[in-house]
DNA sequence: CGCCAGGACGCCC
DNA sequence: GGGCGTCATGGC
């Protein structure tokens, strides 16, 4: 990656960066696609820091009215600009499915997202469609002055306080997550840097954290590239490509290959309906 | 109208 | 330990 400041925004050049492929992916819920004279621009945030970013071309990117530092102490980290996502996918494309699935989407990066905000967010994703979830989470951030809340300020609430998101059956395990984590009985920092499987154990503590949102939490949330979150789309894939099993050489960044395996398999079945 | 959505829970055997 | 109905809501 390489970046210079010119006036008050930072110009990016990477390669390995797609906006629509990262930020439109169903990993984060609050990038909204605006009108704009560039190709292609976002808007959003990294826990509560707002960023406008446009794509004018292949690898070109501006952020908007973005200081060096902010850039360097923010979104180098959010985009994971220090991880060389050419030798990752050259060493996916050692698998056949994978290197088609790397060259059909390589736009796509892992977002080091905040842990916090992963965790509601993934709760809230479960049996829901992305609009649904981009929408429950709009009217909770819209509840707190376009931010979004802390787990002490969403601590006060309860299931029936949360009616306004309209978030169904959820509404109850996003306020035990919040209690949890505001109270310290789930303490996430520390989670993240648990071994895999006690911090798998540790977030189902929470109602509503299974196996797949656990997961989610760990990979989007956590940067723990091993996660591997698997529904119905990735089953699919494993059935049909891996019978014996995912390749041992992906495992510590199968998370991220599965980002890469998520998009494939649901744009070949999108062709062939 | 019925079907499904990047699931988890509770209860059953 | 696996199988299955249920859980709200809304897009299609």
């Amino acid at each position: 990656m390489d970046y210079r400041v010119q006036g008050n925004d930072i110009i990016v050049y990477e390669p390995d960066l797609d906006l629509d492929e990262t930020l439109d992916c169903g990993q984060a819920f609050r990038w909204k696609k605006i009108a704009s004279d560039h190709d292609c621009t976002y808007v959003g945030s990294f826990v509560n820091d707002k960023l406008m970013v446009s794509q004018t071309e292949k690898g070109n990117f501006i952020f908007h009215n973005t200081d060096e530092n902010d850039f360097i102490s923010k979104w180098i980290k959010y985009f994971d600009f220090e991880t060389d996502y050419s030798e990752l996918k050259r060493c996916f494309s050692e698998d056949e499915t994978l290197s088609k699935a790397c060259s059909f989407a390589g736009g796509i990066r892992l977002l080091r997202q905040d842990s916090w905000e992963c965790l509601i967010s993934f709760i809230i994703s479960q049996n829901n469609n992305i609009p649904r979830i981009k929408g429950i989470i709009d009217r909770l951030c819209e509840h707190y002055h376009s931010k979004f809340p802390s787990c002490e300020q969403l601590s006060q609430e309860n299931e029936d306080s949360l009616a306004y998101l309209r978030s169904g059956f959820r509404a109850k395990y996003i306020a035990d997550a919040a209690s949890k984590t505001a109270d310290g009985t789930a303490k996430l920092r520390e989670i993240a840097a648990m071994p895999i499987d006690e911090a798998r154990a540790a977030l189902k503590q929470i109602k509503g954290v299974g196996p797949k949102v656990a997961e989610c939490v760990l990979l989007y949330g956590m940067y723990r590239t091993e996660a591997f979150p698997i529904d119905v789309w990735i089953k699919r894939v494993l059935a049909q490509y891996y019978p014996d099993g995912f390749p041992e050489f992906a495992r510590e960044n199968a998370g991220i290959a599965q980002q890469y395996l998520f998009h494939y398999i649901r744009s070949i079945t999108k062709q062939s309906e």
